[in-house]
DNA sequence: TTACATTAAATGTTATTACATACATTTGTA
DNA sequence: TACAAATGTATGTAATAACATTTAATGTAA
C-alpha cells in the first residue's frame, strides 16, 4: 500500500516530504513488529541490538561508549541496559583494569543461546524481504537513505 | 554518510537486511531532530502531528479514532495527547450529538498560529531536503518502501 | 424490552525515553 | 605534585510509550 493511502494523507508538498514520512512509518512499523516479535523472549529491541553488537564483537570486548556509538537509537541509556542484561544473565561486565572509569562488556553463553533461538524466528521475515524487494532495489533505497541523512546535520 | 559507516557494522547478511536497518537508523534520526526542534514550542513530534492532521481536515472535524487511524505513530494514545493539546488552547473537542461515544477535534486559531510559526522552520528543512535528492529519487524510494512494508504482515 | 456483543474513548499501570546531573577516574599542564 | 579539564559511566527525573482494562454508548437478536 502507498504510504498516502496508509496514513490517508490526499497530498504532500513535495516527494522529498512524502519519503521524509514514508521512512518515519516504516522505520516505527519494523520496530513495533520487532517489539511483539521480542516479546516472547522477555527483551526489548534495545537490548536485543546490544545483544547482537556483542555477538558481532566474537569475543572481543567493547565498552558502554563504544556500544552507545553503535546502537540504532543513539538516545538509549546503555547504563540502564546492561542492568537489565546482566539481571538475565545475558552479558557479563568488567571494569577495565588500565582505565578504571570503562567498562568492557561480552556476551554470555546464556545470550548467545538466546540469539540462536531468535535467529531462527527472524529467518522468515529474511525470506519476507527478499520476495518483496530485489537486492538491486534494496541497495539503490540505501543509497538515496544515506544521501537523505544529511538533512539531519542542520 | 553510509548505514555501516554510522553504526560501524562490517556486513550484513543481505542488502534487504541492510536497508531495513538503514529505514530505522534514518527514521530514527529524523524523530529525534524534529523533537528538537518542536522543543522550542513546547509541544512533542505527536502533538504536532495531532495538529497538522487537524488543519488538513480543512475546518471538518476529526474523531479520535480516525486521528488514531492517520497517525505516524500507531501507538499513540490520542485521548492523551488530546488532553495536552486542550490544555494549551491549540484544538477543541466537541461530543457528537449523533453518536455520544464519538470525540470529534478540531483546530483552533492559536493552533492554526502556532503551525504557521513552526512552518517558518521546516522551511529550512525542505530546501536541504531538495538539496539533498531529486525528485526522482525520492519517489523511486518512496515505491520501494511501499514494497517492502509488506514484510510487517506477517 | 432485555440481554449480550460491539464500538469509542478514557484511564490505570509499569517500563522506558530523553534528557540533566552527578560521580569517579584519568589526562594535561604548569 | 597539584589541580582544572576532560572522559566514561551511573543515577535522578518527569514525561511518554505500550499495553491492559474500564466506562459509556450503541447495535442487534431473541
Amino acid at each position: 500500500m502507498k504510504i498516502e493511502e496508509e496514513i490517508r494523507q490526499g497530498s504532500f508538498q513535495s516527494e522529498q516530504q512524502r519519503l521524509l514520512i514514508n521512512i518515519v512509518y516504516t522505520g516505527n512499523q519494523f520496530t513495533l513488529s520487532n517489539n511483539r516479535m521480542l516479546k516472547q523472549f522477555s527483551i526489548t529491541t534495545q537490548q536485543f541490538n546490544v545483544l547482537r553488537i556483542l555477538r558481532g564483537q566474537k569475543g572481543k570486548p567493547i565498552s558502554v561508549k563504544d556500544m552507545h556509538g553503535r546502537m540504532l537509537d543513539s538516545t538509549s541509556n546503555v547504563s540502564r541496559l546492561v542492568d537489565k542484561l546482566l539481571a538475565k544473565g545475558l552479558i557479563e561486565r568488567i571494569i577495565c583494569p588500565n582505565d578504571r572509569r570503562r567498562v568492557e562488556l561480552t556476551i554470555t553463553k546464556k545470550g548467545l543461546n538466546l540469539l540462536g533461538e531468535i535467529d531462527a524466528l527472524f529467518e522468515g521475515m529474511q525470506q519476507a524481504m527478499k520476495s518483496a524487494i530485489t537486492e538491486e532495489e534494496a541497495k539503490i533505497a540505501s543509497l538515496i537513505l544515506d544521501k537523505f541523512r544529511i538533512i539531519n546535520q542542520i
